[in-house]
DNA sequence: GTCTATATGTGGATAGAC
DNA sequence: GTCTATCCACATATAGAC
């Protein structure tokens, strides 16, 4: 039998999931205020911690559910030729960190003085960096540095472009340039052997 | 004659801005209280107030305290082959960054809600990228689009190993593998002729 | 001039009425 | 489950002692 209640708690919560996501996108995660968020979803601030315990909760649901929404982006579209799935991911990915600012600081540094994902909520980043060995995998390179050397080159992109030219260009337009940087460079240490070389 | 009082009141200022980097350092940028402050020096926290016109005065103190030790990190030992310039100055410039992580993102992120550098302060970090573009200059690579990536790539490294490795080595033991990276491109795409072109 | 004392506004958080 | 009342920490600002 449906538990109404427990639906109708659900729902709350990812009201104020929302209106968080707002605050955040208007205001930039540090400035993340459980008054902002109470008054927009219609309650007085205590009313708040009736559905989580405290605003570092909060940051943690908004933690999970940026992962969940990441890795919902990362995983669409399967199918095309390994390289051409990198080059279309790594064009995700940046949109959505470029989306929203505020939740890529959430996601992808550690800004927030005393805030921890929770192990529920880290599990979901794991499975989006799964992902992009996946697809390394595809391409047939197996060396997890390769995907260090990714990580940090795109990141470093996304951080560029939000923290010197937002609403910009001038980083993230050099995306596939740094993504044929590295292959050149994985295919002449022997990390990727030929173009035809990955198994769609 | 010399101003016995203002030489008073500017060290009273870096007294504040070094317990300030102290609190940075053990509770992040964001953590910053005034209160913190003020204890470190053994004055109450409005007392503050005749050094510094607000908190935010006292962040932008901190920025420039940093882009002038920063700037300093950057010019020192000149006259290497225009390469181990570069490569010297890449590993300064990591030492720097993972040596305080609150002040890199104090420096290198928008992390603080609604502190922007001042015009003097900002223009402290222009010296430093300047740098970078003499060092790339000295190299023979005139194409601002290389220091564009540069800046990318290095501060990906760091960030990733701030938020992800913090005190640890996985991204930042890539840089000179990333340099290399960088530096082949550059030739490949023409905008760095031979090994021997730089002139010193 | 520099400090203490104090006041106001904004946060996060808890207790208890309803 | 939502509220009011309240507490504590913090930023900010002013008044006034010394």
């Amino acid at each position: 039998m449906r538990d109404r209640r427990a639906e109708r708690r659900e729902a709350t919560r990812a009201e104020i999931v929302a209106a968080a996501w707002e605050v955040v996108a208007e205001k930039g995660v540090a400035a993340l205020s459980l008054r902002d968020v109470a008054e927009r979803v219609g309650m007085r601030p205590p009313s708040l911690y009736e559905y989580f315990d405290s605003k570092n909760a909060i940051y943690d649901a908004l933690f999970a559910d940026g992962q969940r929404a990441l890795l919902e982006a990362l995983t669409r579209e399967k199918g095309l030729h390994p390289l051409e799935q990198i080059r279309a991911r790594t064009h995700d990915f940046i949109a959505f960190c470029v989306d929203n600012p505020g939740r890529s600081q959430l996601l992808f540094l550690r800004t927030i003085p005393g805030f921890e994902p929770s192990e529920e909520s880290y599990a979901l980043a794991v499975l989006s960096l799964a992902a992009v060995y996946d697809e390394f995998a595809n391409l047939g390179v197996d060396d997890p540095v390769a995907v260090d050397l990714y990580t940090a080159m795109v990141g470093g992109l996304v951080n560029q472009q939000i923290a010197n030219d937002p609403g910009g260009k001038r980083w993230i337009g050099l995306a596939d340039e740094v993504l044929d940087m590295l292959l050149d460079h994985l295919r002449k240490t022997g990390r990727l052997s030929d173009p035809e070389e990955g198994e769609s």
